[in-house]
DNA sequence: ATTCTTGCTTGACAAGTGTCAAGCTTTGGC
DNA sequence: GCCAAAGCTTGACACTTGTCAAGCAAGAAT
């Protein structure tokens, strides 16, 4: 009985706790979620935790009692952001048959990227070049952009395999050219450069058969 | 006399009010380069003008007085910036006689340019980052991204010449694939990762013979 | 039914912000 | 040498910022 009585309570102590911190981290989430509108909107420099309350259902006491402090705030937000991003190209990747098929699935994709996510990404620009100033970002900026390379790496690996060739670039060189040839069209794109993204996907459609 | 007295004067006030003009604009690059300093120190989301003034010989008050507002500062700033960037590599182009001496000087100035001047790169990242968000950036962003693309596609040519070939690729996409190594190494060097800028020079080195 | 904990709101605080006006000093033309 | 303009300093303003403490509401535990 004594057995039973220090064995059973201390884990439902336990499950408890579990229960409890998966509620805090789901509220957490939510109000990242929150956050990351008004930062795709006003960017780092210019978002205050006052703004990101208004423009949301929360006030701005809330964000202080999940959030230790705005850079706390914010690391989730990135971290948050990178679990919605790395996967954009694998369904495409998973489903082409062809180059042919990869090569339009995925410049559709990243045409509609840019056309429809352009704010989260001038954010994640903005955290990337901020991580180059505060150090409180470094570890999850540098493992976002890990797992992008790695993402752009699984797309020109099958762009690769499905003619049975081999890649030549590595996949820093790779990545390094999708994600400048992006972010100087999403620059282009967000100052109204009607011509942005077809240039864009003209880059992009050349350079695919040179990786291989 | 009355033709000259009326033709001479104004010339002579004409000729004193250039001077007059020069005199401010110097003044505003002496204000800009000082504002700089503070800017590659802290990035532009925790620049204030009075920390710029106290970083300096300046008093806040002449920072008002020779701009309209921040915005025109950095704007200043970030014009003058352009104009020390991008001839960077002009005499390394002018001067190698081989691939080889060609290679060496480049590798060099990039990695001399990441060690030495690394606070002013990643401001450089940062503002084209701002770019995004505040369109007041955005013409001298995109200009100076230009002659960046320029400068790199000179010493690209310069490469492919030396051996009498003709480069494969685009100006955007070369100048997309070295800003984006330049920028991943950037943002590892900043955090201490010993390896990245042999990393870096390595990726360079090995893509260099792929461009033509 | 009662305490106690958790979640959240509100209001306040000190520090810092861009902006600007009033005044001081220096300069240059007469 | 005098005076007006230019250059610059200083201090003040209205406002925003991150932070936090005091208090309220609701639900769980006892």
């Amino acid at each position: 009985m004594a057995r039973q009585a220090t064995g059973v309570a201390p884990r439902v102590a336990a499950a408890a706790e579990v229960l409890r911190d998966e509620k805090f981290n789901a509220r957490r989430i939510e109000l990242a979620e929150a956050a990351l509108e008004t930062l795709g909107e006003l960017g780092f420099a210019r978002t205050s935790l006052r703004e990101i309350a208004q423009n949301s259902a929360f006030t701005h006491g809330v964000f202080h009692y999940y959030f230790s402090d705005k850079l706390d705030l914010i690391c989730c937000c990135v971290r948050h952001y990178k679990a919605k991003c790395v996967t954009r190209y694998d369904e495409v990747v998973a489903s082409a048959q062809s180059r042919a098929e990869l090569t339009e699935g995925f410049l559709a994709k990243l045409a509609a990227t840019l056309e429809n996510e352009a704010r989260m990404h001038r954010l994640w620009y903005d955290l990337r070049s901020q991580a180059m100033f505060e150090p409180a970002f470094r570890k999850d900026v540098l493992e976002i952009d890990k797992s992008l390379e790695a993402m752009i790496w699984r797309v020109a690996s099958r762009y690769a395999a499905l003619e049975d060739k081999r890649l030549t670039t590595s996949p820093a060189a790779l990545y390094a050219l999708f994600d400048g040839l992006f972010q100087s069209a999403l620059l282009r794109h967000l100052a109204n450069d009607e011509k942005a993204i077809p240039d864009f996907l003209g880059e992009v459609r050349r350079v695919l058969p040179t990786i291989c």
